[in-house]
DNA sequence: TGTCAATGATTGATATATCAATTATTATAT
DNA sequence: ATATAATAATTGATATATCAATCATTGACA
């Protein structure tokens, strides 16, 4: 039976984690007291605000459960206000306020620095590969 | 200021995401009431009979206290059993059950299916090129 | 040998993931 | 115009992730 540590996704799960863990780490340790889940969300709303929150799990791969309690979170840390859309009530505006932006951009910065480690000794070319498989597992495994 | 959907990083975050919510959903398609998370911490614990639960948590790159509470779905779905090490009081030693062989073999198959479907279109050659790079972002990133 | 540090595992608190069920609202079809 | 279906968001239950604190045991060493 084939093992485990053959299996490239098996690979890709522990790359995941292990970047996962690091950029959660250098937030802790530069004082932020934000997550990296929250700060994905928080920077998708803010580059692309015409999105719903059904939109927002799509685009982000996450449940709509995890997409409303990570907003109920930013809101709570004042980093975004939420308000009903005009011609869909059904709908949630969500503003990101000015200190959602700020920490937004502080954290984007950290962010960097975390990807130039992540990818240290891959050449460009080899990044611009790996982007493309990537998107092929994900066409190839998404709904 | 960069856009997210740039970062390859970001890419990854959503390949392990849908590839993982894909996994899920074909083992709760065939019925089986085990989780990806549960099957991974199975199979590597029969792989390897002599890990603490440590030594699993670092392979796999999960926290002690997951492990702990996996094993103890584990133990209470009946796939493994619980004992003290011999020499070292303080470790534990597994053993998979029969049925716990079993599941772990049945999901297995499955797990054959989702890759094939996983990696459709990928070739050989880019699957090698993926596993070099992903290895080197857990070099880069691990503690 | 006795003290103290290091290690393996567990537990509590909080955040996220997943599924199912629910609510409110809008869209569709006669 | 009304009944029904579809959609956006929320909530509850359970599993996992993370961190800190704790407990039991072992190791190191003066």
């Amino acid at each position: 039976m084939d093992k485990l540590e053959n299996n490239v996704l098996y690979i890709l799960d522990k790359a995941f984690r292990s970047y996962h863990q690091y950029a959660s780490n250098q937030l802790k340790k530069h004082g932020f007291s934000i997550t990296v889940d929250q700060w994905l969300v928080l920077k998708t709303a803010l580059e692309n605000p015409e999105l719903s929150q059904k939109q927002l799990s799509d685009v982000l791969y996450k449940d709509n459960a995890s997409i409303t309690r990570i907003i109920q979170h930013l809101e709570k840390s004042e980093y975004l206000t939420t308000s009903q859309h005009p011609s869909d009530r059904r709908r949630t505006i969500l503003k990101i306020t000015d200190l959602g932006k700020k920490i937004t951009s502080d954290v984007h910065k950290i962010a960097l620095k975390n990807r130039e480690i992540a990818l240290t000794d891959i050449s460009t070319h080899d990044i611009n590969t790996l982007n493309s498989i990537l998107q092929k597992i994900i066409n190839n495994t998404k709904p």
